[in-house]
This record gives structure tokens, sequence and C-alpha cells, in this order.
DNA sequence: TTGATCGACAACCATCTGGTTTAGTATACC
DNA sequence: GGTATACTAAACCAGATGGTTGTCGATCAA
């Protein structure tokens, strides 16, 4: 494989590469929200936020429903998982550098869930 | 905070985002390589995969150092960690849709340092 | 010193991105 | 019915992106 051909991954990064994108992941990560409730904080056109939405959707990072008038936005997790993977399998080759990060990530786990310690 | 500001972590998604540049960063992974090596296996001329390796090093993921006529590039991995890091801090959020990745990443973790398991 | 190699730089081009404005459709509400 | 609300779609624009070709400088090696 001369070039990493993964036109998913393009899809995925380059929607997560835009502030006003991730921006609404985050609002999304609290749940549900139409595409008003998306567009109001950012600074700029609702055309132009449901556009950054649109480009979520191509990425598979957001699913919408429509509810009457009202389009429901919900963050898919799957994407985000295989962004977090591809990062993550250069580690071997760089575990010394990487060493903080399995610290953080483990801290990340333990608060999130104090009781019980898979494994 | 209206907009997630942060100009690093554009560059470092943007960077992810181009088949080549993973290409190149893949390439990286396994030890210092000068622009030649990291060009001729692109399907493009040496002007293009010299202007993706500089795309990388805006991003910080690559830096490089200048000996005799070679330029030789090296992996930084502090940007993957902080790309890494933004996607993990919606699995609080997604727990049970995350719980795939948990696995393969303590799988990954137990293939590459089946020896010592920390904490 | 000559030639080959490694790389920078500039100019150019087509396409994509990220934003706007304007106009239009469909649903909900009084 | 009439009006506000939620959203789409199209046209347009400036600037960024991703590629090319051509020219040049510096270093290594014979």
């Amino acid at each position: 494989m001369v070039v990493d051909q993964s036109p998913r991954l393009d899809r995925v990064f380059h929607a997560l590469a835009h502030p006003a994108r991730r921006a609404i992941i985050r609002q999304l990560s609290g749940g549900e929200r139409n595409l008003s409730e998306l567009a109001s904080p950012l600074r700029m056109t609702f055309p132009a936020a449901t556009k950054h939405v649109r480009v979520l959707e191509r990425a598979d990072l957001v699913r919408r429903r429509v509810v009457g008038r009202q389009h429901l936005c919900r963050l898919r997790a799957a994407p985000l998982r295989d962004a977090t993977l591809w990062t993550e399998q250069f580690r071997r080759n760089w575990e010394a550098r990487f060493r903080a990060l399995d610290e953080l990530l483990d801290e990340m786990k333990s608060e999130e869930q104090p009781r019980s310690r898979r494994r």
C-alpha cells in the first residue's frame, strides 16, 4: 500500500479540523440537539452552521432525524474511535513518549467508573 | 467558551486528514527519514511531497534536522497525544459505545508490554 | 572541477473551503 | 387563514489546498 488510502479517515480528521465543528461535537456530547441549538452559540450565520453539520454527517460523526420541522442531531462514536485507533497504532514505536498518555487515559478511566475495574 | 478555539488542534487534525501525510507519518514511525525517502513512495512530484512535510511541521508532528544536503525528519508524538486526548474526552458521555475501544487499547497495551502492568 | 544528488523556491492552476446573502419550503401555532 | 419558526437551496466570493513545471543553490563524490 503506497499511500494510506482511507477516504473515511480523511473525512473524519477533516471534520475535526475546524473549531466550530469541534464545538458542535462538544455540544452533542451532552445529548441530542436541533440545528438551531447547534447554530446559536457559533459566531456565524445559520446556513454556515448547517454546512458544518453536513461536514460532520459526511464523516458519519453525526446522524440526524427529522421530527416535525426540527432536525435533531446526535453524535456517533464509531468514527472517533477509528481516529483514536489510527493515532494509537504508533504508540508501539513511541512508547516512552506515550507513557504519559497511558497514565492520563488510566486516570480518566478510573475517574469515570471508580467501582468496576475491568480485566 | 463559544467555540473550541485551538489553532494547534486545527493544524494537527488538518495534517492528519490527507492520506499522503498519514503515509509519511507511518513511514516516520519506523525512524528518521530524509525527504527523498519520504517522497519516493508517494505518487506525486517531489515539491508536492515536501509541501506535505511542511504541513506536518506546522502541526509540530514532524521536526527536521539538516545533515549535509539531507534533511532528516522525525516524528513527534505529543500532537498525536493531544489529538487522542481530545477525542477521548467524549468517552465519558459515550461509554457504552466506547467499551470496545477500551478493550482494543488494553489488548494493544498488553501485546506491547506483556511483562510490566502498571498501576 | 565536473556532475549528480538533495532540496528550496516561485509561478501557475484547478478545486475545495468557509463564509455571506437571498429566496423558498414545510411545519407549528394563534 | 395568516404568521412565526426551522430549515434548505442556490448563487456568489475570497482565500486556502493540492498539485504541477521550471529554475536555482548547496553539498557530496569522482
